[in-house]
RNA sequence: GGGUCCAUAGUUCAGUUUGGAUAGAAUGGCUGCCUGCGGAGCAGUUGGUCGAGGGUUCAAAUCCCCCUGGGCCCA
């Protein structure tokens, strides 16, 4: 919080000098400097006030810092003396040096007595993040992780900063790629239960039946025709059909599911597509729509008999076709609008299971007999939708016509991301040649993809063996959790360090690293923390400051003291790589003051307890970063 | 063809929203540091025409224009 009244004060100390030369409504920014030497805030005013003043920025800067010293000068500023001093640089900045001594003192204290109060920014919000929403015919690859460690990342930052969040995975259990299964299954006869009984059934339909049937398309064309059928009756709700194509979903996705658990995901409901198609919210959606916004069918044209949105920015889209099926988007608008509360929600609701942290994962259900207590899931204040770039067109659709009703000013937001693609050697690695070392999509379809659990098995086999070589003390369960933690924590970190909008070049050799920027450093760090606290046997800590003078540990204090403002941009901007960013740089702070500072070894007890007392603040808060992006903090490892 | 996003070290990326001081990490290569608090670490070294060109500005990786190359969406 410290650093924040320190950024108060240089503010109204630039604002109080401006105002003294007359120039009260000047604009300027206040950052941080390239270099350390330079101070802790630079301020740019004088460079914007050369052409008005006439004079070199060096001049006005001069000019400007006397007020500023007359300003902290007073009995007022003294009683809260978070700037130290300002100054004029050559340059033609104004320099301000936080007082660390008084700053250091109040994070050290607040965060040894566990105030993280500053956190609670969300003031019990109501909101929803959708992610994952794989479809399900095949099991997760690497870029649908993207997908479900942005989605529950952000369910993470969002509920420690006391939002209320409800976390939803949408199941399209009556798109084409389900019908595609089914071909396999019903019209191919092929088995239901795969060779091998150790493959998981949902890599078995993605891996072996999707892509058969894909083959097959090509060489008879009938099929394709027995696949319209087919979604035609997942639509109407064909009794024989739906209920063999729900057998086989629900054995997809609970495969899938344990993929997410797996990587410390969890969620609060399951929504199916066809539970909504069969709900009358479809219908009351189509019936609004019709008469609010669409208004007639088209009766001319090469869309004739098709129902028409036309977007403003997008051009025209069909909502329903000429046969009366909805398409893609169409099936996407009933969920949205449940979301923002525009249509109230129809559905009885059931525990479908047990999740990993014990909580309850729910779903839907049409049996109106149902009448079981429930969290309230709709609406929400804010929507937040997880779908990857690709989807952006039709997410801007919906959100144009979630506009046209303006029912409620609650917000819709599509937070979209880059795709995950392999890297040229990646791919050779899967007998695919690359034209001159690019990176290539992956496709289900075409069975181009590196499956997330293979990903996620592979980094434990290498995290086992390197924590039995570093660590021979670590046997049995223990071992097995220490390993999984290291994978996981590499896995998820590699998927949230880069900025959202990129894509990520996914190689397989260089993402099992365990080194430098990842996971497994942070854990490092943390467990290095843990050590130190447990053997210096210190009861209470003093967390003198007085005793802290390195550069080094002037650093970390600085550094510790922005975690408030880090959180705010954070939720602010939606990007959780923020979190990423200044954990590794706290880990990075405290790896070396390990190195170059004694702490244990330090004789005078003052000093040492000072030492020991920063150790343990940079530990609770790298805990909290840590949690913040799903990484399990380990003692050992 | 229309829209949109991207291009920074051998490689993978920060930095671009809000212009500012010598463009930062990681990784790879080379070289040091463990009888000392855990070497999954630390330090040093190597490595850059910030895709090209023009413009705005006292100042451009950052803003504007144009071009090239690429991704995605739509047609």
């Amino acid at each position: 919080m410290s650093f924040k009244k320190f950024i108060e004060q240089a503010n109204e100390v630039i604002k109080f000098s401006l105002e003294k030369i007359g120039l009260k409504d000047q604009s300027y920014s206040l950052t941080e400097p390239a270099k350390e030497d330079f101070g802790d805030l630079s301020c740019n005013v004088a460079f914007l006030l050369t052409k008005k003043l006439g004079k070199s920025p060096n001049e006005i800067a001069s000019l400007l810092v006397k007020h500023c010293i007359q300003y902290l000068d007073t009995k007022e500023q003294k009683s809260r003396p978070y700037v130290a001093s300002v100054t004029a640089h050559e340059s033609g900045y104004i320099n301000f040096k936080g007082n660390f001594d008084l700053i250091g003192k109040e994070i050290i204290a607040e965060t040894l007595c566990n105030d993280f109060s500053y956190l609670e920014i969300g003031k019990h919000r109501k909101v929803i993040v959708e992610h994952t929403s794989v479809n399900p015919n095949k099991a997760l690859h690497v870029g649908h992780l993207r997908n479900v460690v942005i989605g529950d990342t952000l369910y993470r930052i969002l509920k420690d900063t006391n939002h209320d969040v409800t976390v939803l995975n949408y199941v399209d259990d009556s798109g084409l790629q389900v019908a595609d299964i089914l071909v396999g299954f019903l019209y191919l006869k092929l088995p239901i239960i795969p060779a091998d009984t150790n493959t998981k059934f949902d890599r078995y339909c993605g891996n072996e039946i999707y892509v058969k049937v894909n083959e097959l398309y090509e060489k008879d064309p009938s099929l394709i025709e027995k696949r319209k059928s087919l979604l035609k009756k997942l639509e109407s709700g064909d009794a024989e059909i739906s209920s063999f194509s729900s057998e086989i979903t629900l054995k997809v996705l609970k495969d899938q599911l344990k993929t997410c658990w797996r990587i410390k995901a969890r969620y609060d409901l399951l929504n199916f597509e066809s539970h909504i198609i069969n709900s009358n919210l479809w219908k009351k959606t189509f019936e609004k729509l019709r008469d609010e916004i669409i208004r007639k069918k088209e009766t001319e044209g090469e869309n004739i008999g098709c129902w028409i949105f036309e977007s403003i920015d997008e051009g025209t889209k069909i909502i329903v076709r000429s046969d009366n099926t909805a398409t893609y988007v169409a099936k996407d608008i009933p969920y949205a609008l449940l979301k923002v509360g525009t249509i109230p929600d129809p559905f009885k609701y059931q525990v479908f299971m047990k999740q990993w942290d014990h909580t309850n994962l729910w779903i839907t259900t049409n049996d109106q007999s149902k009448n079981i207590s429930h969290p309230a899931f709709f609406p929400a204040e804010y929507s937040i939708t997880v779908i990857d770039s690709r989807q952006t067109r039709l997410q801007k659709i919906i959100k144009e016509i979630l506009n046209r009703f303006k029912t409620r000013s609650n917000e819709y937001l599509h937070l979209t991301y880059g795709p995950v693609l392999l890297s040229s050697r990646t791919a050779s690695m899967l007998g695919i040649d690359t034209e001159n070392g690019k990176s290539i999509q992956m496709s289900g379809r075409k069975g181009i993809y590196v499956d997330a659990d293979y990903v996620l098995d592979t980094l434990y086999s290498k995290a086992k063996e390197e924590t039995m070589r570093r660590n021979p003390e670590i046997t049995g369960d223990d071992l097995e959790t220490t390993a999984e933690e290291i994978a996981i924590s590499a896995m998820r970190y590699s998927l949230i360090k880069n900025d959202l909008e990129k894509e990520i070049k996914f190689d397989m050799i260089d993402s099992i690293s365990l080194d430098g920027n990842s996971g497994p450093y942070l854990q490092y760090a943390y467990a290095r923390c843990c050590r130190l606290i447990e053997k210096s046997k210190i009861k209470s800590y003093r967390g003198n400051v007085k005793h802290l003078s390195h550069s080094v540990e002037y650093r970390i204090i600085k550094h510790l003291s922005k975690f408030a403002i880090v959180i705010e941009d954070t939720t602010k901007n939606m990007e959780p790589k923020l979190i990423a960013q200044y954990a590794y740089e706290l880990a990075t702070m405290f790896n070396l003051f390990y190195e170059k500072i004694p702490i244990l070894k330090e004789n005078d007890v003052d000093i040492s307890n000072a030492r020991i007392s920063l150790v343990e603040a940079i530990r609770l808060i790298l805990k909290i970063n840590l949690s913040l992006i799903g990484i399990t903090p380990l003692e050992r490892m």
